[in-house]
DNA sequence: TTGTAAGCGTTATCAC
DNA sequence: GTGATAACGCTTACAA
């Protein structure tokens, strides 16, 4: 089965015309006549030319493709992410190709070797969960490929990184839950390695810290593959539960770790807020039609996947190497409903 | 801003050999000196040599890449679609290219002209809720584009199609509510030309004639959009709840108009299912944790996913001309939950 | 104003 | 066993 293509050479021949007239009449080039321009028009229109755009990669080096490597693409947060990045290279007449890591950092290196090799022009990266190594993505960026991340960064590349504050977001969330006189705190984590867990670990940990209260072990529990399993998150919510004092408030440090740990303490009986206060960063758009109405943490998806691509094109378009790259932190939104106050 | 690549022909100069051996070398052809073999390939090992698959696609004329055309990213059935697109192409060495349509005929029109004039190698769609006119995919297939439709498809095109039994899985989810005693039942439909609008209509229709109810016009509301937009949806649920009589069931044909249906019936104080029942389909993994718990028709998308993607490269891989075109129906899933029995 | 030829990176064909 | 050359589709010096 095969695509059967029309060619300059094919307009060349049947006007009798050389290819690099009929290339520079389709580029309108001044100087082309008139009448051989209309000629070659006319005749392209009429049998549906269109240029390849492998030629074109292969002479220009450029692809007009973006790479897009994150965990997963059926989880609100990336999808939204996802759908920044398309409408971005989508104006500006580029395509995106995605790949996912399902939080392997094995699986991130083949993609990594796969959309390289010069298929795309730029990547765009939220490091998988299991990620400790970024050489990969150092030796690749310092050979020349613009790279930005997003969410999850590399810390000690120098480039864009789009993120949130994490530190604020889970900052806020559990002064909120102090204030609501929430005092045994714990907070479920995902992969240690990740920036994001260590930043908004440390963000919880101030919180705790500057209201007097005392952080203990056995309130914070991690997940290394990021809630992907549920078993997983079972099992820490559980460890949780049967700390000496039991919590009175989880915070949850990403999207399916908020929905997660609802579901493994519904099916433990637990009623919330009643027994247990939870508050958690999501995405999903259904928060607010749970029971109980979740509050979150939420994080500007879809700006940040615009912003995200708007750096990596400036990088790829750029004449001159960029060498002033800035971190941009957005605000996460702090959402409160009713699964994080006492008496609803 | 440039990748610097390492092509044969600098290792060609480098070990004072011929490009053509060294390629031969590299492919580990038999005419080359087990010698020449090892040198080029630890030197090319050395100096970390990746083809260039530009070069190939225009010399192979294809590209490993499948385009996939969907409405929307963001939106739980087609994330969990492409999910399944992506495991599969991955696995066989494909790269996938998104673009989304947002509902739009206009949109879906350029995507797919930017797609195709051969940077893939085939096609995975699944057609926008304005799309009447299919004239453009059928042009496109018929000069030897490879397509697959999965979920809302071309219905006059003879190629590989995906679909679940929308009849089926509305039939069930109607006499479902009859069983349950409701019987002035309303349908939330999306974009009428949609195929699946259509099918899950006519088992609507099936299931309320074969229990001895009469359709009623006022209980069948479109939304044009797809429910898109909230306020297409409040407007259709409104003019549903101003009927003269009221229903006392409302069936939603797709995702979004599931759950956007029950914000509206929140936001009218309407609670579900004491005053109206609710049923819908939706790919949410997040239903089960509503208030009420939602029953809905869910539709087995990542795997819709993955057979479209198997079809596909079948088509793709195939020497001769396939002919013998099947449509795959996978059964929907009826999940009954509190939303649509009485007393809960 | 138009044509010729080289080049982008690779492989297949033909020579030697 | 290895090398030259042409070709994939296109653009662009350079010639005419």
């Amino acid at each position: 089965m095969r695509f059967e293509a029309v060619t300059i050479k094919d307009i060349a021949r049947a006007l009798g015309l050389s290819t690099s007239t009929v290339s520079r009449a389709l580029r309108d080039s001044y100087e082309i006549s008139p009448e051989t321009k209309k000629l070659v028009l006319d005749y392209a229109e009429k049998i549906n030319y269109q240029p390849n755009p492998i030629a074109l990669s292969l002479k220009e080096r450029r692809t007009h493709s973006i790479g897009v490597i994150v965990s997963e693409i059926a989880n609100s947060f990336f999808s939204q992410a996802i759908d920044g990045i398309e409408s971005v290279a989508y104006r500006n007449g580029y395509n995106v190709i995605i790949s996912q890591t399902r939080e392997s950092a094995e699986r991130e290196q083949v993609n990594l070797n796969y959309l390289t090799s010069r298929s795309i022009d730029g990547l765009i990266v939220s490091v998988s969960a299991e990620t400790s190594d970024f050489s990969n993505f150092r030796e690749l960026y310092e050979r020349g490929m613009p790279i930005v991340f997003f969410d999850r960064i590399a810390p000690d590349i120098n480039t864009y990184k789009i993120t949130v504050d994490s530190y604020r977001g889970a900052y806020d969330a559990t002064v909120h839950l102090i204030r609501n006189g929430y005092n045994r705190i714990a907070a479920l984590a995902s992969n240690v390695l990740l920036s994001i867990t260590r930043d908004r670990l440390a963000g919880y940990r101030a919180a705790l810290a500057d209201h007097g209260l005392i952080e203990k072990d056995e309130y914070i529990r991690y997940c290394q593959h990021g809630g992907l399993i549920l078993e997983e998150t079972d099992i820490a919510v559980s460890e949780m539960l049967n700390a000496p004092e039991r919590p009175d408030a989880i915070l949850a440090l990403s999207d399916k770790l908020t929905t997660g740990c609802l579901r493994v303490l519904k099916a433990h009986k637990i009623k919330v807020p009643h027994d247990i206060a939870l508050i958690g960063f999501s995405n999903s758009d259904l928060t607010e039609l749970i029971d109980p109405a979740l509050s979150i943490i939420k994080q500007p998806a879809f700006d940040m996947g615009e912003m995200a691509t708007n750096s990596l094109l400036q990088m790829i378009e750029s004449k001159k190497p960029i060498t002033d790259f800035n971190t941009t932190t957005l605000a996460p939104q702090l959402i409160i409903r009713d699964s994080s106050q006492p008496g609803r």
